[in-house]
Parts: C-alpha cells; sequence; structure tokens
DNA sequence: GAGAGTATGTCAGGATGTTGACATGGCGCA
DNA sequence: TGCGCCATGTCAACATCCTGACATACTCTC
C-alpha cells in the first residue's frame, strides 16, 4: 500500500500552495488601488510582452480558462485598455493588442506587483533565485504543465 | 522610477503560479474520482494531523476564507466524514474531529496525492527537495504570509 | 467590574470561475 | 474532394469563493 502526505510542514506541496496564496494576497491588495485584479493584470503583461495573442493563448498564459478570459477580455476591452480585432486573420483567432491607456495602466501595475516580487525573494541570492525558478518550472513541467480545460 | 516586471519567463513568482496551477489541475483531477475537492481533501488532511482544529484554524491551513471553510465543513459533515462539537469547549471555536468513515476516504486520497508530489519532485534529490521547500516558506514569509481576510 | 479590542461562527449577497455545449474555421489524411 | 479531428470564440447554467455584516465570547487594560 502507498504511503499517504506526511507531516505538512515537511511537504514541499503545502510549501508550494503557501507561497504562492501569499504571492496572491499580497497582488490583490497591491493591485486593488489600481482597479485590477490578478487575472486582469496577468492579460495585460501577456500582452506587452507578445502583442496579438488570442483568447486562448492568453487563457493558457494566465492559467484560466477560455471562458474566464473572454469575461476578462470584455472588462478590459470596455475601459479601453486594449483592442481586439474584429475578424480573424488566421483560423477563428482575434488578436488583441494593448491601447495607449493600457500601457500606462500596465505600467504602474507592473512597478506595484515588481516591488512585491522583489519583497518575496529579498532574502535569495540571484544564483538561489534563478535556482528556485528553475526548479519550480521542473516541478510544472513534471506535473504535465496543465491549465485548465 | 521603479522598473516593471520584466520578461515573465524570468520571473520567480510567474514560475510560482505555473508550479501551483499545475499542482493544483493535477490534485483536482486525482481527487475527483474519490469526491473530494482540493479544499475537502485539505480540511481532512489537517484534521488528521491536528485533530480539534476549529473551522477558522483550518481555514487559515487551507488558505481559504472561513466562510469558505465553513460550506466544506458542512459538507463533510452531512456525509459524515468529521463531527463537530455542538457547543464550545473554549471561546467560540467548535472542535472538530475525522470519523473512522473520515479516516478511510482520506488514507485513499492522502494516497493520492502523496504520489502526485512524488511525480511533481522526482527529478530533484533529497537535499534539493528540502532547499526548494525551505526558499518557499522564506518566500511566503517575507511576503506576510497572509491568508485572504 | 466595565470597556475596547480581538477571534470565532454564521448568514446574505454578489463577483468570479468553471463545466458543458455548440458553431465556426483550419489541418491532415484517405 | 470529403471526412474526421482539433482549436477557437461564445453562450448559458452551475458551483465556488469572497466581501460585508452581525452576534457572541474571550482577553486585556484601566
Amino acid at each position: 500500500m502507498a504511503q499517504g502526505v506526511g507531516d505538512l510542514n515537511l511537504s514541499v506541496g503545502y510549501a508550494l500552495k503557501q507561497a504562492a496564496a501569499a504571492l496572491r494576497t499580497a497582488m490583490d491588495a497591491g493591485l486593488r488601488p489600481l482597479g485590477l485584479t490578478v487575472p486582469q493584470y496577468a492579460c495585460l503583461e501577456l500582452l506587452r510582452q507578445r502583442p496579438g495573442l488570442s483568447a486562448a493563448e492568453l487563457a493558457r498564459g494566465a492559467f484560466v480558462t477560455r471562458q474566464s478570459m473572454h469575461a476578462v477580455l470584455l472588462g478590459l476591452e470596455e475601459r479601453g485598455l486594449l483592442t481586439r480585432a474584429s475578424t480573424a486573420t488566421r483560423g477563428r483567432a482575434l488578436p488583441t493588442e494593448l491601447t495607449e491607456a493600457g500601457h500606462r495602466v500596465l505600467a504602474e501595475a507592473s512597478a506595484v506587483v515588481a516591488e512585491i516580487e522583489r519583497r518575496m525573494i529579498r532574502s535569495l541570492s540571484v544564483a538561489e533565485q534563478q535556482r528556485l525558478r528553475a526548479d519550480l518550472a521542473a516541478c510544472a513541467a513534471a506535473l504535465g504543465d496543465t491549465t485548465p480545460r
């Protein structure tokens, strides 16, 4: 018979959840004054780095479903932070891009998030940070690195 | 002016979110056949290790709000997996404990989750696992290690 | 002993996310 | 060419979770 999970304080999975929850809470609090939720910020950040992404690609990058990202896009588009092509250039995918206002809001939000991330890893050396990031990526890859259906 | 978040692929925060999302997805899929959600499993696992916990303490341990944990407890109690004291022995806190059925279900679930965690960290040595866990704990502590209000 | 401050349990409402489904548009293959 | 297959966009229904609020009970301080 397989053994169960042992002491939670010795579990990597529990520590992972703990850190992710703390980060999420800190980002929520930091982004609220800007009128952004975490998924909304993630959407903007992804579009800055890779303009023209479709809703489905954004959903995978932000770890939510297509449907959730659809709602996020509608909200951000109504606020004038991004524009969506009305017709597909290839397949059914509708390319999305940031507007000027979107870039401005994102700049503020990105500074807030960067500060939070710096605070999170301030006790680690640069080498340790890279190692941590690599280990986390390896964990994600080992689990299949899936996004919600 | 503060710099923003750089390349997401170089961000520890993004890697953290990615790994946590992969773990959550894997746990969801593994626990579904047992009729358990992740918060429900977390609740049972916490109670095994620390019987007599109150709803508020369970909520903090599972990284959800008191209200969410309240709903989880109602469901698990109705299924006969745990019992809640009807009167408080100290303060308003109502101690909760697993039933025999609860222990049986948890044993199955715990084996499933342990297998997922093993798969997640199989590419890391024991020393690397401990280091990763310590780094994650440090990150959580640096952010205040808060749970949702 | 009285008061503020804090922690807990609980209820109601609303925001958010997911599941399920369907239609449409490429792509590969016989 | 025709067919199956997959990806995308979108809608409706449902589940989940959080926000806000209130009552109760302990603790600490004066």
